[in-house]
DNA sequence: ACCCAGGGTCATA
DNA sequence: TATGACCATGGG
C-alpha cells in the first residue's frame, strides 16, 4: 500500500534519506551570488575552480570585479564556462550592488521588490534571483529547477510544464513562509536530484519509492 | 565520440 | 506564448 506523494512528503522521504545539505557552499553572502551566476547550466566543480581564481587574484569583490579588465576577468572565469556571457553578467550584478548601496542596503527591502530589482539585472533570470534571495538575502523563496520539474512530473503532481511562477507559488503554498524548509528542500534536489528519476530509474533504490506511482511499473514508463 | 551540468538572452513565428 | 540557437568548460 503505497501513499499518495505530496510535496511535503517527498521532503520528508529525501531528508529523511540524506540528512542536512549545508547550503549554499561559499564564504560570504557575496560569494554566494557569483556563484548563482557562474553556476547557470554548469558543473560545480568547475564554477568553484573559477571562484578559487577571482579569491587567488583577491578580486572577488564588487569593487575589484567593476574595475577588472573585461578580458582578464573573463581569464579568471574561464573553467566555468560561457565566460564572455559569465564576464558581462558577473560585472552586471556587481553594478547594480555598488549602485544600491551593497547587501545591507538591499536586505532592508520586502521580498518581492528585493525579486524585482534582481530581474532587472542582466543576466539574473527567475531562478538565479530565487537563488540569490534564498540563500544570500535569506528569504523563504523556493527555487524550481530541472530536476523540480522532472521530478515531480514523475510523482504525478505537476505536468512539468507550468510556468516558472506557477510553480514556485506552487510549493511555497504547500510549505509555507519557511527559509530553513526552503533551503534545505531545494539543497536536497539539486544535490541528489541526478539520482532521482533519470533516463531509466532504479526505483527499488530510489528514496522515493514508497511515495512513487511510477516505481510500481516494470520499466521506466514515465 | 558523445552527453550533460545547480540558465538566460535574443531572434523568430 | 513558445520554441530554437547560442554560449563553453570539464567530467563521465
Amino acid at each position: 500500500m503505497k501513499s499518495r506523494p505530496s510535496i511535503p512528503g517527498v521532503y520528508r522521504k529525501l531528508f529523511a534519506a540524506n540528512g542536512r545539505q549545508h547550503w549554499w557552499p561559499g564564504d560570504s553572502d557575496f560569494e554566494i551570488m557569483v556563484g548563482a551566476i557562474l553556476t547557470q547550466n554548469t558543473a560545480w566543480a568547475n564554477v568553484e575552480k573559477a571562484i578559487a581564481n577571482l579569491k587567488k587574484a583577491r578580486a572577488l569583490s564588487p569593487r575589484s570585479i567593476v574595475k577588472a579588465h573585461p578580458k582578464r576577468l573573463a581569464a579568471w572565469l574561464k573553467p566555468s564556462g560561457y565566460f564572455n556571457i559569465k564576464a558581462v553578467r558577473l560585472r552586471a550584478m556587481c553594478r547594480w550592488l555598488l549602485e544600491r548601496g551593497g547587501v545591507r542596503k538591499l536586505a532592508k527591502l520586502p521580498t518581492h521588490d528585493l525579486r524585482r530589482t534582481l530581474l532587472a539585472v542582466h543576466g539574473i533570470g527567475a531562478e538565479t534571483a530565487d537563488d540569490i534571495l534564498l540563500y544570500a538575502f535569506r528569504r523563504p523563496v523556493f527555487v524550481i529547477d530541472a530536476y523540480t520539474r522532472r521530478i515531480f512530473h514523475r510523482l504525478g503532481l505537476i505536468r512539468g510544464t507550468e510556468d516558472y511562477e506557477t510553480l514556485r507559488r506552487l510549493f511555497e503554498n504547500a510549505l509555507g513562509p519557511d527559509v530553513r524548509l526552503c533551503n534545505e528542500y531545494h539543497a536536497l534536489i539539486v544535490v541528489h536530484g541526478k539520482d532521482i528519476c533519470k533516463k531509466r530509474p532504479r526505483c527499488d533504490r530510489c528514496c522515493l519509492n514508497a511515495v512513487c506511482p511510477s516505481a510500481a511499473l516494470p520499466r521506466d514508463a514515465g
